[in-house]
Parts: structure tokens; sequence; C-alpha cells
DNA sequence: GCCGTTTTCGGCCCGACTGTTTTCAGTCG
């Protein structure tokens, strides 16, 4: 996604949100939200658009183009800026705590002064919030509790789709600095872990200077941290830490492996090196004794000279990796490449933004071989499904079917997993869809028996195929829910129900841990997109990465597999109705 | 603030849950 529409967006999400909390019309706030949504899944850049072309995007009326367009000219909007001056930047802070929204965030403001989270922390240990009316004992519980969430999950880490970004921008800008040999980001972004907390990039050149202050000079810095020969920090203006080393061409490997990672993967290859009488550092694998290189310059040389052949970043955690590989059982990694199709996609015949043509045609343009469109099914109420609009909704995707040579389109559907484990449309019905994901959205405080049951009974239903987001964690919002999820594995394991690895950044649900341990049960997986518009198809590569870190081959995988294959376990079980 | 085979006003995605209340406001999906 281009960077203006992220901008756009969050400028009007946050002068949303400040509408909302100074107790503004509800339905303004929504409007602003509503088009901060658009303007961020529209996969035109808004950049250079004028206020004609912006009133195209659904949600965007003359008043808000003529404040995007302001942004993009002067980088800021008056009403926003005048917002801002009325509420503190620390009260819009309060409303990212789950459980607290606008209008218990200015009440706080207004009665205690308070500004942030820290005094909101204080402010509840000090017993402060009581005598608030509409506030009580439980009320405290649960801020104290959405603190804890947002600090742990958070911790200064930032999403990997917000550190990828940040990271692609700065290696395309050094990769155009004058000698630059080599540029690639390194460290847990590498390893593709689900969140960053700062971005290694290296470069390898003969001279530093250029590149930190290439790095120094970017729009993005905001300020400079540390700056020395061999390392330079910043921090982008959105509060996160790049550090930047460039190596000598013939250290690159043996530097790209050392910042690469994991500590504790590292730790295990130098122990095998001393092992062999080398030692290996960030400059090189060296004769222990005589000091004289060995290897590298290429990762592939530094792992070979220690009898290793090389390993994929998302594996290098110490989770037995070179053992296995010493064994030669190291999985052959599932590939971005081999994925053939998209299981698991909105249009804007619920929530999405696209209409089914574009999202299909975007679809087409990632070259994949067939494509499900699976949108909600009536218990999400605000949606207002029915069964009349997703048939008609089929009976356009067919015709489109038609239309499109190499790629089969698939009529899917979201089901809602209830508080019982039922679904929310009858068998029969759902004998007419080709695929069915089922999901849970809500009541998620059940007892861990009640939610085991209630998964269990759903992945049951012979029409369900794809367990969707299994433990609707949402990083940073929202833990996982409290189920038994052997259970849960074993049952999809018995009963042909692939578990999801959603790609959505927010999500990456199954985690890398849950398909460890899911992958011993014998369960097939789907890496879905969940797109909400064509612009979120590509956070599939998250979903990889995820699934590369939980081991998974392109076999274990449905969608990587041939039509007629995906056909046959699609259909699998049906009889059983 | 946006939108319109309801077109310049009057609707706007709706329902459930929670914790506080004693009839409901706030939050969430």
């Amino acid at each position: 996604m281009s960077r203006a529409n992220e901008e756009v967006e969050a400028v009007l999400q946050e002068y949303a949100d400040l509408i909302a909390i100074s107790g503004g019309e509800g339905f303004r706030a929504r409007a602003y939200e509503k088009a901060a949504r658009a303007i961020g899944g529209h996969p035109a850049d808004v950049a250079g658009m004028g206020v004609d072309g912006l009133r195209e995007i659904p949600g965007v009326g003359r008043s808000i183009a003529a404040k995007v367009v302001e942004y993009l000219r002067s980088g800021r909007i008056g009403e926003v800026e005048r917002a801002r001056e009325e509420i503190p930047a620390g009260v819009r802070e309060l409303i990212a705590v789950p459980t607290l929204g606008p209008r218990k965030a200015m009440v706080l403001h207004e009665e205690l002064g308070i500004s942030s989270v820290d005094q909101l922390a204080e402010a509840v240990r000090a017993e402060r919030l009581r005598d608030l009316k509409g506030f009580g004992e439980r009320t405290e519980e649960n801020i104290l509790h959405g603190i804890d969430l947002l600090r742990r999950a958070g911790g200064g880490r930032v999403l990997i789709s917000t550190a990828m970004d940040e990271a692609e921008r700065i290696v395309a800008a050094l990769l155009a600095v004058g000698g630059c040999v080599r540029c690639a980001y390194a460290g847990s972004l590498r390893r593709m872990r689900e969140t960053i907390g700062d971005i290694d990039v290296l470069v390898a050149a003969e001279r530093a200077g250029p590149f930190m202050d290439a790095l120094a000079a970017l729009p993005d810095t905001a300020e400079v941290i540390a700056h020395g020969g061999k390392k330079t920090s910043v921090r982008t203006r959105e509060g996160l830490q790049v550090d930047l080393r460039v190596l000598p061409p013939e250290s690159w490997g043996a530097g790209l492996q050392y910042f690469t990672g994991s500590k504790a993967h590292n730790i295990r290859t130098r122990r095998i090196a001393v092992r062999r009488g080398l030692k290996l550092s960030e400059y090189g694998l060296s004769d222990a004794e005589t000091g004289r290189t060995v290897a590298s310059e290429t990762e592939e040389e530094v792992y070979g000279r220690l009898g290793l052949p090389w390993i994929p970043p998302p594996l290098r955690e110490d989770r037995g990796e070179i053992a296995a590989e010493l064994r030669g059982e190291l999985p052959e990694l599932v590939e971005e490449r081999d994925i053939r199709g998209d299981l698991h996609t909105h249009t804007d015949l619920t929530d999405g933004l696209a209409p089914l043509e574009d999202m299909v045609a975007a679809a087409a343009a990632r070259g994949y071989a067939y494509y499900a469109v699976t949108d909600h099914a009536p218990d999400l109420a605000m949606q207002r499904m029915t069964a009349e609009k997703i048939l008609a909704q089929r009976a356009r995707l067919r015709a489109l079917d038609r239309r499109h040579r190499g790629m089969r389109l698939l009529h899917g559907t979201e089901l809602n997993i209830g508080p019982d484990g039922g679904l929310d449309w009858p068998d029969d019905f759902l004998a007419g869809f080709d695929v069915c994901v089922a999901s849970v959205h809500s009541r998620f405080d059940q007892s861990p028996e009640a939610l085991t049951r209630r998964i269990v009974r759903a992945c049951e239903n012979p029409h369900v195929k794809i367990l969707g987001h299994p433990t609707t964690r949402r990083i940073g919002r929202r833990p996982g829910l409290d189920a038994d999820f052997d259970a849960v594995f074993a049952a999809c394991a018995r009963t042909g129900t692939a578990l999801e690895v959603n790609s959505h950044p927010e999500r990456l649900d199954l985690c890398d841990e849950d398909i460890l341990r899911a992958k011993r049960y014998g369960v097939r997986f789907a890496i879905d997109s969940d797109a909400h518009s064509t612009t979120h198809l590509p956070y599939l590569r998250y979903g990889v990465g995820t699934a590369q870190r939980g081991w998974l081959t392109a076999d274990d995988v449905i969608n990587t597999w041939p039509l007629t294959r995906l056909r046959r376990f699609l259909a699998k079980g049906r009889g059983r109705a």
C-alpha cells in the first residue's frame, strides 16, 4: 500500500477519535472513520489526487476530499490541528486500552485530569476511579488488564507489516546510493516474527559514510540516536528504531548471518564452530588458531563450512532446527510462490471495501489458479446478509468465472460459530457452497470447556472445511481463546477440517507455536489473507512467514494443492450429513 | 459528514454484552 494512503487514513482516523472524545456527533465521527478505512484500502495512490478524484472513493464527499487535499499539499489539516489543541494526545492514547472508549476517556480527562496511560494506571492504583459515575471495581480490573495487554503485546514493538513497509523503503533508498554492493534487512523482521522491536539494515560497501548520511537524511527519519563509523541508529517518525550497519563486501554473509539471529540460534552455530576449531563472528568464520578467514562472503558458505545447509531465517529460533538439519529432517518450507489461491476473502457485500469484480481482478493479477469469495453469513447482524443476497452473489461469481481463463472462482462463506457451536445457515444451504470457513466472532468469555465443545462441534459439521482465525486473538488487543486447543487440533485432524493461518498482520492466527503443536496431530492448514480490500491480498506473505516459522511444507497447506486435489479435500466427509 | 430509483432531508451496519445501574450508557465486533 502506498504511503500517502496510510498517512491519510491515520490522520482521518485520528480526527474521528477526536470528534468522538469531544462528544461530537457520532455519525460525523463514523463518517471520518469510514472514509479513513476506504482510503486506507483504496488500490490507487491518493498522492496527487484532486478533489474530484477523491470524491469517487466511496465515503469521501466534498468536505473530506477538501481536507485530504489540504493534507496532501501542506502536511496538515487546520481543523484537525484545532481539535488536537483541545484534546491532549495522551487522552486519545487512552482509547487504545481495551474496554476504554471515547466517552470514558473524556470522563477520566475531565474529572481526574488524566492524559496518559501511565497516569491512568496510577489513578487506578490510588483507587481514584471508584467515585466516578459509571466506574466501579470491575471497571478498574478491566482497565488494569487492558493496560497490561497493551504493554505486554506492545512493549515498544510494532506489527510486522508496519516494520516491513518501513524496511523496504529504507532498503530501496540505500540500494540507490552509489557504491552499494548489497543491502538487506536482517533481524527479527527477516525471521518473520509477528512483532518487531527494531529494524536491522545491512549494507555491503567499501565506504560507510554515504549510507549513514543517506539514512539520516530520509524523510521518515525523525532523529539520529547514534552516529558512528560502523553503526548508525535513527528513530523514525513512527517511533521505530532503525540500526544500520555497513560491512565490507567480503563479510556480507557472516554479517547477515550474525545480525539475522536469533541470539539462541547464533549461540548454537558458534558452538558448532568451536567444535570444529573455528571462530564465528559478524566478520567471518575463521580458523581459531591462525585467524585466517575460511568463509564470510555468503550465508551459504558460512553454514556450509559448519557442515550445515543454509537454514531459512524463519527457522532460526533454536527450536531444534540444527539438530533436525543434521539428521536430514529439516522440512522443505512452504513458500509464497507455492500458494495457488486464497480461500478466505471478503467483498463489499459485507464488510469488505471492494466489489466482487475488483477483488477477482486483483486475485487474477496475483496469478492465482483459484480464488474463493467468503463473505459473512447472517449472524454478524451488522452485515445484513441474507440467503437471497449471497445467492445473487453466487450467480454473479459463476458468470465471472466463465469469463476468467486460468483462474477458477469458488463460492464460499465465513460462518459464525454460535455460543453452542451452531452455524448461521442450515446444512442443506451450506451444501451449495464450494467452501465454508467457520470462525468465532463473539462470546470469547465462555468457560474453556464450553469454548472447546463449541469449536469442536463446528468442526464436526461436514460442510465446514476451514476453521478461520482459530484462536481469534488480535495482537496487542485481545488474547486468544482459553480453549483446549489440543482437543480442537485433534478434532480438526479427525474431521478433515483445515486450520487457518490467517495472514492479517493483527491476527497471524494460528501463530507459529500453535502451528508447530497442531502439525503433530496431522492437521492440514490453509494460509488465507482474510482480505477486506484489494490491497490486503498481499498480506499473504505474513501468513506464509508464520507458516514457515511453524515448519510447514507445501504439502501441509491445502491452498498450495492443484484444484482437483483441493476439491477432493473440500468434498470429503460431506456424505456424513 | 456522506448519500440518494427514498435525491437536498433524514437516514446512516445492528445487536449483544458488560457493568453499572434500577432502566441504561458504553464498548465491541
